[in-house]
RNA sequence: CGCGGGGUAGAGCAGUUGGUAGCUCGUCGGGCUCAUAACCCGGAGGUCGUGUGGUUCAAGUCCCACCCCCGCAACCA
């Protein structure tokens, strides 16, 4: 017989920077998936990839100094490398700068040319002539200016093409009314209907001509096509689609049976990507799975906000497995979940170690213990609570088959975890300390041994997509080498006719939270430490070999006399002095850094010299519009202070 | 009146077609000793954002009004 195929993608990770832990939610979750539907015997085809076009890296390589193709390859291998650490399965890793992939664009673009889907318009927007770039209204700052660089900006037309989206538009709508299962969650539907099509599909513009890293249009190579083109055309180049004849491998995989995306790129997928599917004349895929995001605490992750958790960094602290975990068990179906190293070690601890971990080390303990770790099948399962159990388990499995179907993956593994817990009441309710001191009860205690090594290897096939090293390492400690198929857990309870046990490591070591956050923030604080003079080191090295100063320049710097009319130390801060200080024609606030050295009042009525044409700068939240000059000798700074005679405003020259 | 999501115990969430308000963590008390100071049982804790609102025999659940938070608005997973 034939297996069936599952056809499972994710987004496709943008080469500008390493990812971070919620760039990993979606290989992971997907992961989960394709090996759930491996081990129900479906041939699977997992596709993920880096996405590696664009005027965003054209920048970046600019910027680092070297060429676009050698920047991508940089991260997009660390993608890799990251993804990879996380255990995820894929079965290919697509780059939209593979060969394959390219050409295949290019041929793409090129037929719906000529079918007429895509034509020849022109682009109106607002345009920033510094910047060479085009912003829709709604981009525009405040003022309607360029958001980049702030000056205003003109009407502009500009020559592109367009993608035909109405004359798909009703088709769409059908689309979606006859597969309700196509959004997930089917809210996304309301948001997408409301907010795109009822206000009506305007043409999609497809090229650009601003930047030159991606791929060319053939017969007019000034343009590029537009990245989203580009992007989404892997979920059919990856598994060999080729307008001019594409590889069996397409026929047979494609239309994909699951998209697994990030919420805010549900658009593309539910709308462009159909269309473009339907303009090929391509079948559409069946689900698109719109994920929320993983926020730490309660925000979003930016470098500039310093939240930035990495999921290789996380995997070193806690374990592929424990990360994996985490993600899939704690971030909601519909509802942006959060995460923060707190919160991982309560997760941890509560369930991988005391639920989990201890229901191993315990069970595993005692068949030592009392059979030198060798167990045989009773003869019956007949006992009540032993039937519960078993009831129980199967149950469990049903929940989590039942999970993926509905891709409400995090009920699944807490049904599992649900189910290891009632294997720990289990071992209460029999207590097999107390069976094991009544030589009469020995058939007994082997039979809830027995019963219990057996839920344990369950519960590690049932674990296996979400946490494969896991599951096989109990697969290890119970001497066994099977776990990665559902007919291990389908078949009636009592699967494996004897046990050969022996005692085992810990699989997961309790964390001590306190130490540990104690130890991630002096390691965050030093860190911070080095990057800080780091760049303070550099800054002086490029200020230091200025060479020899013309008068012309010298001249450039206004010094003058100031006095100081207030002074008082900035809250919160070791090093900063505050100033209201008299310049002659006006009064300024100024910052200075020397509050080690003086008192407030030492400072009072004395006159100073200042730089009264440097650019204001904010400290501590206040503006310092000038600097203090002072020398430094060995760490000591001491201000620089005039004669009491020289008057307010008078400049040093 | 842009669109969408959310507001349920100290925290994080579930609550399917309206029928006695649940889960996890934390907390308090008890039990047990096989195990990773773990495990098991029990208690306390909620006027389900607000409304003397509407429908109903019955509303967290449907309808209405209002308040607050968050996201999106054509290259952020």
């Amino acid at each position: 017989m034939e297996k069936q195929k599952y056809y499972i993608t994710t987004a496709i990770a943008y080469t500008s920077r390493k990812p971070h832990i919620g760039n990993v939610y979606d290989p992971v979750l997907a992961d989960a998936i394709a090996r759930f539907k491996r081990m129900a015997g479906f041939d699977v085809f997992y596709l993920t990839g880096s996405d590696e076009h664009g005027q965003k890296i054209e920048e970046l390589a600019k910027e680092a100094g070297i060429s676009p193709k050698e920047y991508v390859d940089g991260v997009a291998a660390q993608i890799k490398d990251v993804w990879d650490c996380m255990n995820v399965s894929y079965d290919r890793f697509i780059r939209t700068t593979d060969a394959d992939h390219e050409a295949a664009v290019e041929k793409i673009f090129q037929k719906l040319l000529e079918k007429g889907d895509i034509y020849k318009g022109e682009y109106e927007g607002k345009y920033c002539v510094p910047c060479e770039s085009f912003f829709t209204a709604s981009q525009l700052g405040e003022g309607g200016v360029c958001p980049d660089c702030g000056r205003p900006v003109t009407d502009a037309k500009e020559e592109a093409y367009f993608l035909r989206l109405s004359k798909y538009a009703d088709r769409l709508v059908q689309y979606y009314e006859e597969n309700p299962e196509f959004f997930a969650p089917l809210s996304r539907k309301a948001e997408m209907v409301n907010n795109f099509i009822k206000p009506g599909l305007a043409d999609l513009c497809v090229s650009r001509s601003t930047f030159s890293w991606g791929v060319k249009v053939k017969e007019d190579p000034r343009h590029v096509i537009y990245v989203w083109i580009d992007a989404l055309s892997n979920y059919i180049t990856g598994v060999g689609f080729d307008p001019d004849g594409s590889k069996p491998s397409f026929d047979h995989y494609w239309p994909a049976d699951l998209h697994v995306i990030g919420k805010d790129i549900v658009r593309f997928h539910t709308i462009y990507w159909p269309i473009l599917l339907m303009a090929l004349d391509l079948p559409l895929p069946k689900r698109v799975l719109g994920h929320p995001w993983v926020l730490v605490g309660e925000d979003k992750m930016s470098k500039s906000k310093g939240n930035v958790l990495y999921a290789d960094e996380l995997a070193e602290i806690f374990g592929v497995d424990a990360v994996r975990y985490y993600l899939l068990s704690e971030i909601p179906f519909a509802q942006d979940g959060s995460i923060t190293y707190e919160s991982m070690i309560a997760k941890f601890n509560s369930d991988l170690a005391n639920t989990l971990g201890n229901l191993v080390s315990r069970s595993v303990a005692m068949a030592d213990k009392y059979f030198g770790g060798k167990l045989s099948r009773p003869v019956a399962f007949d006992d009540e609570i032993d039937q519960d159990l078993i009831a129980c388990e199967k149950k469990t499995f049903e929940t989590l088959n039942q999970s993926i179907d509905n891709l409400h993956v995090g009920d699944g593994v807490n049904a599992v975890m649900d189910f290891a817990k009632r294997c720990n009441k289990y071992i209460d309710e029999t207590m097999p300390w107390a069976l094991a001191k009544d030589e009469a009860q020995k058939a007994r205690l082997e039979a809830v041994l027995y019963n219990l090594l057996e839920s344990i290897r369950r519960i590690a096939v049932m674990l296996y997509p979400f946490m494969p090293a896991t599951a096989d390492a109990i697969h290890t400690a119970l001497n066994l080498t099977t776990g990665h198929t559902l007919e291990e857990v389908t078949a009636p309870f009592g699967l494996v006719e004897a046990f050969a046990v022996t005692p085992c490591q810990p699989l997961f070591a309790r964390i001590d939270a306190d130490k540990l956050i104690k130890e991630l923030t002096e390691k965050e604080k030093a860190k911070k430490k080095a990057e800080k003079e780091a760049k303070k080191a550099q800054k002086k090295e490029e200020a230091a070999p200025a060479g020899p100063c013309t008068f012309d320049d010298f001249c450039k710097i206004e010094l003058v006399c100031a006095k100081v009319l207030e002074c008082e130390n900035v809250p919160k801060s070791e090093k900063l002095l505050r100033f209201r200080l008299d310049v002659g024609d006006e009064e300024r606030q100024v910052l200075s850094g020397i509050a080690k050295f003086y008192k407030p009042e030492e400072l009072l009525g004395k006159n100073l010299v200042l730089v009264k044409n440097l650019l204001p700068r904010k400290l501590m939240g206040y503006e310092s519009h000038g600097m203090l000059l002072s020398s430094e000798a060995e760490g000591v700074l001491r201000v620089l202070i005039l004669d009491p005679e020289t008057p307010a405003g008078a400049r040093i020259g």
